[in-house]
DNA sequence: GGAGATTCTTCAGTTGCTAAACAAAGAAAG
DNA sequence: CTTTCTTTGTTTAGCAACTGAAGAATCTCC
């Protein structure tokens, strides 16, 4: 058998190109003819990757070319939001196969293991063919999963479970499925109940030490600004956050009655994404007043994701989660314009800046693709985290010699 | 032979630690007793590693403790200002062993070599026992060394050159020398003509894929704000840098005269950085209008470290450069209460906030740990970048099969 | 239908690691 | 002092992954 990292390296390079021969991977990855022509071979006597047809001959033998065999396994990614649950089965590709969303208020886990058991059993897929579960919410409700969520879900289906939180989630999602090359340095900024950004750097997704990176929500963006509950001024999450968006919208009675916006002091849980959605539904509609609201939330946005995009020096900067999903086309054009003019001055390299192609299920279909990812691309291979390097040694000692 | 990355990160080990022993080595790094003994040999034999004494036992037979050998090789840091070339020597363990520092205006090869050269002699250090030359200096003069002044001090010295940002290499220098853990995630917050910042995630120097990730000065403070030359409005660097100080005092006759403040108007030319110095000056001998304008400048910076600390996740913030080695006591106090203050409430790990005991000569001394790095420590391993993955393909393919 | 080019496979040889036995040095108990 | 146990460090054989080079297969061009 072949070392497990470079068949997990082959096996992405397939992923990322899509359509790849054996020599393409020999120039890829450095590795030698023969090796690649082994590791290939284990693969496809795996199932996870065919050949597909030739290339055009450059003059001799035509390659033959290889790609991921999408339906050799699959994946459930599941959302919990704060009120629905949204369940997905994608194929190796990160392709949704199959897909239930169902409202969902309280504790979910039965709910939930019904609904991953319906989604698998919905096409008839064989279930030793599924790889995992990824388990994703936003990390206001990470009470449920610390507690015995994750495992009740793992006993409840018979699949291992990995958590993660919804920005990171949705990055990987993009990764994975989106057409973002495979050393790409990118963020994809996310609109939930709050706004977040998962971030993968040079290809790896990056998370940071307490599990926090890219945590956006409280950016500073005016130093004499608002108050945050997080305690300091100006947060973006403060100034521009759905939740900022709706109660702005709710202080006006006119635009309350518009977007028929559901009540507010009485019920202190009201869903804020119900309110933020009807809101960018009138705002794109012409109201003007909706339209203005967003379009001053998205420039604190565009200004957030400048100081996001200079900071960790990003090439692509992708907008999804359900609130973009709904309001990206007021959001884009404005993050367009700011990167563009402030990327343009000092002659640095230009930002991409695209809307998830299917941003409402983002999340799902990232919390899936991270069980690919973890299954098939497994533990970045090095050397023990050496977290406590003096731990085991005696504390004192005497010099000699 | 044993495989360079695992020499490499024995050695990285045994630095970073300060004292270890073989069986602190097995457990960082998970390797067997065996292999351990095995690279351990082979780095005494080269003499980069000592055994310096016992640990006491724990019950059984003592441990050996080994240490860098921090005279077995020396590294040459050169860093490059508006105004001066600082050129320092330093032994394996990245201190100082040597130090030139003059005056320089204008093109610097010659001097830069003359420099080098009289700083490896003052010592008497045995020229192949010096693994190579840093050089660096701020983005601004990054002209002079694109053109030939790296193969020009190559050829001079007979050194092998790397070439790195004032920031970037003050990051690295902390990450050698300072007290932070291999696997520590931090910035260095660099302030100098300009202000920046070099990463650190998860042990590993993170620079992006243009080289530009840490730059902080284009954080947006405040979207209504001054325009920036960089065409956005409310920059860090325009509400706060050293040349925004600068210019703030200067507009103050009363200041301009109790600072003694080189001219403006006539040169435009005139050094930010020993502006900013008599500033600083004044201000911690009490002067109060001193005192305000930096304390102002201090709340828009910590603001600004606020969110590079959310967005990256950092563990650590070290103060450093030639701005903090003066100011560093100004503003060190208000960017601890901003940080304390904004993650005790969000109940997040908190963050420490250091000044660097050498900011003045750091980034010298980071460009020799750039060089010690490069050589003891090269080469991430892993798979060949494929920045192209289709590149060799042949566009077309015909499906087949 | 060769000749040359290109792709892919096969196989011996090298390398870096592990596992396990062994040796050495000290502590604890009699 | 001797015995026994623990811990540290070294040596050895063996294995798995990769390289390099030779060869087989397939295609184009003349």
């Amino acid at each position: 058998m072949t070392h497990s990292s470079t068949r997990a390296a082959v096996l992405d390079l397939v992923r990322a190109a899509g359509t790849i021969s054996r020599v393409g991977l020999v120039n890829a990855t450095g590795l030698t003819g023969g090796t690649i022509s082994t590791v290939v071979r284990g693969l496809i006597d795996e199932g996870l990757v065919v050949e597909t047809g030739h290339a055009e001959s450059t003059g001799g033998k035509r390659r033959v070319m290889l790609q991921l065999n999408h339906f050799a396994r699959y994946a459930v990614g599941v959302h919990l939001d704060d009120a629905r649950i949204t369940c997905v089965l994608t194929n190796l590709g990160g392709a949704v196969v199959a897909r239930i969303s169902r409202a969902c208020a309280g504790e979910p886990s039965g709910l939930a293991a019904r609904t991953v058991d319906a989604v698998i059993d919905s096409v008839g897929v064989d279930r030793d063919r599924v790889l995992g579960l990824g388990l994703v919410s936003p990390r206001s409700l990470r009470g449920w999963e610390g507690h015995d969520l994750g495992p009740a879900l793992e006993r409840a289906t018979g699949l291992p479970v990995v958590l993660d939180n919804d920005a990171a989630a949705a990055a990987i999602g993009e990764h994975w499925a989106g057409g973002v090359g495979a050393t790409s340095t990118f963020a994809a900024l996310y609109m939930g109940t709050g706004i977040g950004a998962g971030t993968v750097l040079g290809g790896t997704t990056y998370r940071g030490p307490s599990g926090n990176a890219g945590e956006i929500g409280h950016t500073c963006l005016d130093v004499d600004g608002p108050r945050c509950w997080c305690g300091a001024r100006g947060c973006l999450e403060a100034l521009a956050g759905p939740a900022a968006v709706v109660a702005q919208a709710r202080s006006d009675r006119a635009l309350t009655r518009a977007a028929g916006l559901l009540g507010g002091r009485t019920r202190p849980r009201t869903p804020v994404s119900a309110d933020f959605a009807a809101l960018s539904r009138i705002a794109r509609q012409g109201n003007p007043r909706a339209l203005a609201l967003l379009e001053r939330s998205a420039r604190y946005v565009a200004a957030a994701a400048r100081t996001l995009a200079n900071v960790m020096d990003l090439e692509v900067l992708v907008l999804t989660g359900p609130g973009f999903a709904v309001a990206g086309a007021i959001y884009l054009p404005v993050l367009r314009a700011e990167l563009d003019a402030a990327f343009f001055a000092r002659a640095a390299h230009p930002i991409a800046v695209r809307l998830s192609p299917s941003a409402a299920s983002a999340p799902a279909i990232g919390a899936a693709a991270i069980v690919l990812q973890s299954e098939l691309v497994p533990r970045h291979q090095g050397l023990r985290l050496p977290d406590d390097l003096a731990a085991g040694e005696p504390p004192v000692f005497q010099p000699s010699a």
